[in-house]
DNA sequence: ACAAAGGATGATACCGGTGTCATGTAGAGT
DNA sequence: ACTCTACATGACACCGGTATCATCCTTTGT
């Protein structure tokens, strides 16, 4: 009787839909092999025999079998999965966030797509303890950093991520003496070529908008590049005609209204960031003054924007699609023990209407 | 010698800084207690004696201890994680994501943290077989769907995902018979509100820019309220005015100039997004009309961009961070099998200048 | 003084896979 | 006929936690 009753249960477990989701032992009963077999046969194993393969491939999609990846990942002691962690300026409205980064976002999550792993986003602030948890509770194998702001703070807790092992990638700026890998592009030499174009269309009293003391370095490269084209040209920068900003749109206004307060003459504004560019234009016709015929603007980053404000601006193209390829290529190096390195990325001056023509 | 040997092999792992990363046994050898106890200590289990938890979790700190996600989520059956899957047109570029959804994604995140759970990004086209995976190899306790575009589509997806009982809430128009939790704005209202906004202005020749037929429900929705604004008005829509086009810039310069080339005349175009309106006074500037003396033109989302546009954007305002927090909401009320239900957000008309004043 | 009750902790099974070693069988070589 | 090897598969330990049940010690009541 016993026997009998538990073969009956047998057998409704198994022509009853699974209860919540089959595992690899329904598979294993229903194509009569063990376990073992059907962990390597869905893994393509060629030790197992093909038409056994096949069979059991055939029973798991029809069960709609997915591998339990907390499973998986326990034992392999791997997680396919990487943590993107943006910084946000602590001002940051949660609705603004910066369309450069978020154009990085897109490229990012493709780019780990396409390497078969997963991303989790997370918005991070200085307050956060970000700086351990997301590699050492497996969550993901790598971490990839994006946001600028304050870098020389954030220097601590990379040396920390840097002496727990973690492997992570950073985007920013490549020149200091800092800890990781980091990709950037040439901000430089993009601040030098946008500087260039506007001495070529006559311009001589340039301004600088965006924070270049304590701010971010990108920042601050960006700067260099556009002093060094000046003086290239034997013009020479006024530093009264630099002020900082964050990167938004309202600090681009701000700054330009202290900068018209300033009384010092300028016919250009280099500005560090192109939503600080919209703000400044925005400032400039609300103050009268006419783009670009009395003041010439450029930005930097080229978001998508850039195209659509009046006058469209002109701006430094970074790559993003390249940009994300590489921050993740880099970091998967990492994790698979290979030599990962620094990249720096060109940009690209585009030319578009917020400087007059020749 | 046996015995002293192993002594030393202890001695030694005990001293030596964990290899890899520390685990409950590494605490639990420390601290002199069964593995168990500091599995419940960690967790704040007031079973264990408050001055033993004290010595765990100041052990568990100072080896930088973190619980294995993996094997908790093994064994809780559980990820405390949650997939934000985006759809894009076939046709998106990768940098051109929607700004709308990126808001979304960011007050998302923040809702997610705030709740203790992670979010897994993936962007999705419609060939992608995204509908079972994330759940059911239990990488994520549910999923939020962002995205609209060809809704019909997904339907049978959406059957799918519903039958294998995983926990989803969908971003969208609310109205229609369609399977899941859905929250979304009041398009209808918006749109009305919006028109009655144009009429108000003395705008008679309204025209729609945005699919109706094929393409999002919220478009239709947002159309079928400017023309019931209309016609409570007792104007009447004329059909020639409404051109087709997806949420781009480009696809708003497009549908503009066929407007144009239409030779109906119109005094106002209702742009069913911001971006579409960006593209349509783009347009309307290049083709030698003042906005908004000739036409105004109104958008919808109010995407940060809006204010920033010449001339800024008169607009609908959806509240995304409000909308962040109502998906993650009801998607957790599923997760612990609580009843969830469809939500309906207000929207609110910016008024700007896009529209010129009384 | 002794049973009952409660508090703190330990032992152990378990989650669902993966990797290693063992086993069994068929065909090849001598 | 017998050993050897290749191939296919099974058995089992293991990853690092969590949950249940058992155990032990202390305190309280009578």
């Amino acid at each position: 009787m016993n026997v009998i009753l538990i073969l009956e249960i047998s057998i409704v477990t198994i022509n009853t839909p699974i209860k919540g989701k089959a595992t690899s032992f329904d598979i294993a009963y229903r194509a009569g092999v063990s376990q073992s077999t059907v962990s390597r046969a869905l893994r393509n194993s060629d030790l197992v025999n093909f038409e056994t393969r096949k069979k059991i491939k055939a029973i798991a999609k029809a069960l709609n079998y997915k591998v339990d990846k907390n499973a998986s990942n326990l034992r392999t002691q791997q997680s396919t999965t990487i943590a993107l962690l943006l910084f946000e300026e602590p001002t940051a409205d949660e609705a603004h966030i910066n369309p450069f980064f978020l154009a990085m976002l897109g490229s990012i999550t493709r780019a780990c797509s396409d390497h078969g792993y997963d991303l989790l986003v997370s918005f991070q602030q200085l307050s956060n303890d970000w700086h351990a948890d997301y590699e050492d509770c497996h969550k993901a194998d790598g971490i990839i950093l994006l946001g600028y702001g304050d870098f020389q703070d954030y220097q601590e807790k990379l040396q920390q991520l840097e002496e727990q092992q973690t492997n992570f990638v950073l985007w920013g700026a490549t020149d200091i003496g800092r800890k990781g890998v980091v990709i950037g592009c040439d901000n430089i030499q993009g601040g030098y070529d946008l500087t260039r174009h506007l001495i070529s269309l006559g311009r001589k009293k340039i301004a600088f908008i965006g924070g270049i003391s304590k701010g971010s370095p990108e920042f601050r490269d960006r700067y260099k590049g556009c002093v060094n084209a000046l003086e290239i040209a034997g013009l020479s920068f006024n530093h009264q005609l630099q002020v900082d900003a964050l990167t938004t749109e309202s600090a681009g206004i701000e700054a330009t209204q202290k900068l018209l307060a300033n009384d010092v003459p300028f016919d250009a504004i280099f500005c560090a960031s192109d939503l600080i560019a919209v703000g400044a234009i925005k400032c400039l016709r609300d103050s009268g003054l006419e783009v670009p015929k009395d003041v010439a603007v450029v930005g930097f980053d080229d978001i998508p924007l850039a195209e659509f404000t009046r006058p469209s601006l002109t701006t430094a193209h970074q790559d993003t699609k390249r940009a994300g390829e590489m921050l993740v290529e880099n970091l998967l190096k990492q994790i698979r023990n290979e030599p990962a390195e620094d990249g720096l990325l060109p940009t690209r001056v585009v030319i578009r209407k917020s400087c007059g023509s020749i």
